[in-house]
DNA sequence: TATTGTTATACTCTATAACTATA
DNA sequence: TATAGTTATAGAGTATAACAATA
């Protein structure tokens, strides 16, 4: 990490001078944040000639493995409210990545439109380079433990 | 984790329908960031009591450890922006926790006032009962591991 | 009555630019 | 010229309340 973030929400990372914070090193927390805002950065970066945010992302994730959800339910299964997914579904759907289908009056069924199953492609694609490239730093077998003992902690 | 956060920036916890996400269940970026919220929901509830958010507590940390740094120098080894510090540091100083010593007609030398130095001991011994607690739940040896894997992510 | 989508609003953290008063 | 502290401003993510339309 030499200059940081491309965007807000990701940045307090740099930070660090090495040694200097000798005890908040010891901490979980701060290790876990320190690598989260590092790999998120690494995303953000790698994601933005596709134009797709973390938050993007996993949406249309969720909408290509679950067709069919309304906003509602692809909001909660992504831990996002629903006031604040409205302007991200807008998004996708001015791109037109995301098309809803009305489900009753009230309510709409997402899903991806040809272009948004192809850019999903390339993302997902994208993502495992990541992924291999994390697994790679991480060492033998060390993806499994880091995953488990992650798992452990929510 | 049920409700959730006690503040806006960590939210999107709660999320997850333990399946459903299936594909961003297997991104170490994904578990490191649902860990890092959870983990740091944890630390904001308890430390609520305390009046403390988690770039304070950082702050009185590496003022305690390094008197009479300027606030610059504690900035950068936070990784705060110096603009972003000033009210940070404002508000400790209002509280008493903090002082500032004029080092030369431009620069202050932050200090911990004995309030500060005592709210900050009593900080130290519940985050070190955070701590113990997620380390009986990562299992024996379960920290260690974890804090070698999250050191070759940053 | 409860739910869906929506709007409005506010708060936190972060980023950048630009200013002043020094050094 | 460069640095320390500061102010102003903007953007992203999140939270809550409230409303209309519908179930």
């Amino acid at each position: 990490m030499t200059k940081g973030a491309t965007t807000p929400e990701f940045a307090e990372t740099d930070s660090v001078a090495s040694d200097g914070l000798a005890p908040l090193d010891t901490y979980v927390g701060y290790a876990l944040r320190r690598a989260q805002i590092a790999i998120f950065d690494e995303f953000i970066r790698a994601f933005e000639p596709l134009g797709l945010r973390p938050g993007q992302f996993s949406t249309l994730l969720v909408i290509g493995n679950h067709p069919g959800l309304n906003q509602s339910e692809v909001a909660a299964s992504l831990g996002i409210q629903r006031a604040n997914f409205v302007a991200l579904i807008d998004r996708l759907r001015k791109r037109k990545l995301v098309e809803r289908r009305r489900l009753d009056r009230r309510s709409y069924a997402l899903h991806l439109t040809g272009d948004g199953a192809a850019l999903l492609a390339r993302a997902r694609d994208l993502q495992d380079e990541l992924e291999a490239s994390i697994d790679a730093r991480l060492g033998i077998g060390g993806k499994d433990r880091l995953m488990v003992l992650l798992r452990r902690l929510y």
